[in-house]
RNA sequence: GGGUUCAUAGUCCAGCUCGGUUAUGACGUCGCCCUUACACGGCGAAGAUCCGGGGUUCAAAUCCCCGUGAACCCA
């Protein structure tokens, strides 16, 4: 088949996705497979992330690098459905409130949102001509997907790894529920440091807070043991303002003497310190704020305010006795939802854990055995296994997402836990236990509780090599997974999650290999996110310059792990190079091909070139580093290959004023060289590369080839620098001389191209 | 406050692990050129105090220290 038109159209990319899907095999068989744990995208909003769309494309790369090495790829895809962003999104879509909604219904809205944001996203990981099976695509909210994660839950629960308990928590008001730590951010938020008069007896304490509202909670004050201006207080009690209730003054170290006045207030709860403080002194809670975001009765004449309102109240009244000694304004980190981006507050609630404080020695040790790509982000992991410090919050107050499956009796409200396997919905069905096996009441409640999102998405590499599958062939070929592509912000979650819950599950990590990529920034490096309005839609790029002009951007923008910066011209001027490669190919078409053994000086050149140029990608394939192929192979094919070796061959391969056997070294060559190109920028630009090579070699696909592999000759040849810079001097002297290249030129050709001699003289017409 | 990463032409990026030519390549800019694969091209040009300061060394973009700035993460 000729190559005729004169560049490269993405428009054939659609032809050959059409091919592909009709002859495609995604669980070929084998003994062993190599699985790809691929992240299960949240449809959470549109446009969908351009950062996420090259994350995709990059991870096909892993599936294709490791098909060219010699494995059974199993490669499949998911999507997460199940929690908080969809229930907000739907809301403010349909302007309504989930609580005043029947749960069906909203379920139901949900459910509809789901799937019209799902299928822009599957139009364009399809688009990209990502390899794995997005037809039978996995969701994390089918009753399939529910029921493993109730079957882990209830397999956990019964190891002793899940309980439930009243304990502070961090606490989302705006969306009604309890977050764990790793769901929080935090934003610096102007405000006001307020110094308060305690009376202490006959004189004074100043109490420096940014919380007043909670002065109703106030406990005990604590100060600095070294503090020396308070080592006379210690002891005392002091009285709240406003309140009039005594507290005592003890020392801690938690209180820093630099801050405020270095005097402490400690209410339940302000914070994480105070909830430690609370545990550690053994303190009666005072519960302040309840479940609506609004003061309590505790709180006195603020009940029912607002934190923010209560405390502009307290503020007032404060200065009208006198109490205030002064005010100051300052920057705090304040912690937010990240979903709502509400500020949280500490509230006891009833919820359900995952204990995870007691193996964090053996984590960090399954994580020192992963090998991470690039080893840096490895320090991701360190640092939030550092910084754990209580169980894992499990539960939710949502309905969209996996039902804790259990049930209380309704008198002495026993747990009754039904046998995993099924999908359970408590809130809707009957408890399948007939009498509680304490009490033997026949009357249960079924949990109205969902699973926090990472519940269902941290199972995802026992979902794919089906854990439960009573014929456990499958999972002893899939698991552990080979790897676990990823970006790097969600390593403190899905990475972590995933590791404590299949560790506690299996004994053994989830996978050997984690590959973490960095994020998609705006042209001026910050991060892209809807609400700053720099985000970039993916999917008219994709269709205005191809998926291959998209995934060579991609992989060829920056190193391995980094973030990357997005900007539409970069992508428009990478589709240039597809089609100077298009343009190579469509004139060694011309030639056929042929073997020979006899080759001159400039083809053990080229072939001893594309030698290094095969041992320098296969480095970054072993890596699964697309970066360091897609860059060299671009500089190899453009500035060596195209620029010298072809223009040196091209009257040779001709046959100009060659012989036969020259000739045909020449043609064999060039599309040795071709061949080696097209296999090393397969994984990456599979659709040209797919395209070229049905064209020129074969009607059997490129994708099932392996990587080319070095020759090894060690041919002894001139350097590449000197032909270039002599190539370079001829086209000089001619631009100086107003020759046009065609014209003849007299010039000395340095003895150490001499080899090279009769080349060099038909490509620039050298007269004697 | 702590951590991670980074700082190289107008812009992006390589080189730094393991110190040694004239610091890589691309985008953009400016000239000239349609030379039968390619004008989505070719040839050429301009453009860099390698963030600042100190140190080690015969020699530092590269190693060490101290700053400064940025992005992200955490308390």
């Amino acid at each position: 088949m000729a190559i005729d038109a004169k560049a490269w159209d993405p428009n054939i990319e659609k032809e050959i996705l059409q091919r592909w899907k009709s002859d495609a095999d995604y669980t070929p068989e084998a003994d062993s497979y190599f699985t790809i744990d691929t992240p299960p995208p949240y449809p959470s909003g549109r446009p969908w992330h351009i950062g996420a769309a090259a994350h995709y494309a990059q991870i096909d790369m892993i599936a294709r690098t490791a098909r060219m090495s010699g494995n059974a790829v199993y490669f499949p895809i998911g999507i997460d459905r199940n929690g908080l962003p969809v229930e907000i999104y739907t809301e403010k879509k349909l302007k309504i409130r989930m609580r005043d909604t029947p749960r069906e219904k909203f379920l139901e809205m949900c459910r509809e949102s789901l799937d019209e944001l799902e299928g822009e996203m599957v139009q364009i990981m399809e688009s990209l001509g990502l390899s794995g099976d997005i037809k039978n695509r996995y969701k994390t909210d089918t009753p399939e997907y529910r029921a493993l994660t109730q079957a882990t839950f209830i397999e956990l629960w019964n190891k002793g790894r899940i309980y439930q308990a009243t304990r502070p928590n961090n606490y989302d008001w705006a969306s009604g529920t309890t977050i764990a730590d790793a769901e929080i951010t935090y934003q610096d938020i102007p405000t006001k440091l307020v110094s308060m008069k305690f009376a202490v007896e006959d004189t004074d304490i100043i109490i420096a807070s940014t919380r007043p509202e909670l002065l109703c909670a106030c406990q005990v004050i604590i100060v600095n043991p070294e503090d020396t201006r308070y080592k006379r207080y210690i002891g005392r009690k002091a009285k709240v303002p406003i309140f009039g209730h005594e507290v005592e003054i003890k020392a801690h170290p938690s209180a820093k003497i630099e801050f405020g006045s270095g005097a402490v207030m400690v209410c339940s709860y302000g914070d994480q310190n105070d909830v430690m403080l609370f545990r550690e002194m053994n303190l009666t809670e005072i519960i302040s704020i309840g479940t609506d975001g609004r003061m309590t009765k505790a709180a006195g004449a603020y009940a029912g305010l607002r934190p923010k309102q209560a405390r502009a109240a307290i503020i007032q009244d404060m200065k009208d006795e006198n109490i205030i000694k002064d005010i100051q304004d300052i920057v705090h980190r304040t912690p937010l939802s990240e979903r709502s981006k509400t500020p949280i507050e500490i509230i006891p609630m009833d919820e359900y854990y995952m204990r995870q404080k007691d193996s964090i020695e053996r984590l960090r040790m399954l994580g020192d055995e992963i090998q991470f790509h690039p080893p840096m982000h490895h320090q991701i992991l360190i640092n939030w296994l550092n910084s754990i410090n209580i169980d894992w919050p499990i539960s939710r107050r949502r309905y969209y997402g996996t039902e804790v499956p259990i049930w209380h009796c309704s008198k002495c409200n026993h747990p009754y836990l039904p046998p995993p396997g099924k999908y359970y919905q408590p809130w809707r069905q009957k408890c399948p236990a007939k009498y509680c096996i304490k009490c033997k009441n026949s009357e249960f409640i079924g949990e109205s509780r969902t699973f926090d999102t990472w519940m269902d998405s941290s199972v995802s590499p026992l979902f794919i090599s089906k854990y439960y599958d009573k014929d456990d062939t499958f999972f002893k070929k899939a698991y552990p997974a080979a790897i676990r592509p990823q970006s790097k912000d969600i390593v403190r979650t899905w990475l972590y999650y995933t590791l404590l819950r299949c560790d506690a599950l299996t004994g053994e990590k989830p996978w050997s290999d984690a590959w973490i990529m960095g994020y998609g920034v705006d042209e001026r490096g910050l991060k892209m996110s809807k609400s700053k309005g720099n985000a970039i839609d993916p999917l008219p790029v994709i269709q205005k310059y191809g998926a291959d002009a998209f995934r060579l951007w991609s992989a060829s923008e920056v190193n391995h792990g980094y973030d990357f910066r997005c900007n539409e011209q970069k992508i428009q001027s990478t589709k240039k190079f597809l089609s100077k490669l298009w343009n190579i190919s469509r004139f060694l078409s011309e030639f056929p091909i042929v073997s020979s053994t006899s080759l001159e000086e400039t083809d053990r050149w080229i072939i001893q070139e594309s030698d290094d140029l095969i041992k320098k990608c296969m480095k970054g394939y072993k890596e699964y580093n697309f970066f360091i192929p897609a860059i060299a192979v671009r500089e190899f094919t453009w500035n060596v290959f195209a620029a010298h070796y072809i223009e040196m061959v091209k009257r040779r391969a001709r046959g100009e004023g060659f012989t036969t056997q020259q000739r045909d070294a020449a043609r064999y060559t060039l599309h040795y060289v071709l061949r080696v190109v097209l296999k090393l920028l397969a994984p990456i630009i599979p659709f040209i590369t797919e395209y070229i090579w049905g064209a020129i070699y074969s009607e059997s696909s490129i994708h099932k080839e392996s990587h080319p592999e070095p020759l090894n000759h060690m041919y002894d040849t001139a350097d590449t620098a000197d032909i270039i810079s002599f190539n370079s001097q001829v086209w000089n002297e001619k631009k100086s001389k107003n020759l046009s290249l065609k014209d003849d030129i007299s010039i000395d050709i340095p003895s150490n191209l001499q080899g090279m001699e009769l080349d060099l003289r038909a490509m620039h017409n050298i007269i004697l």
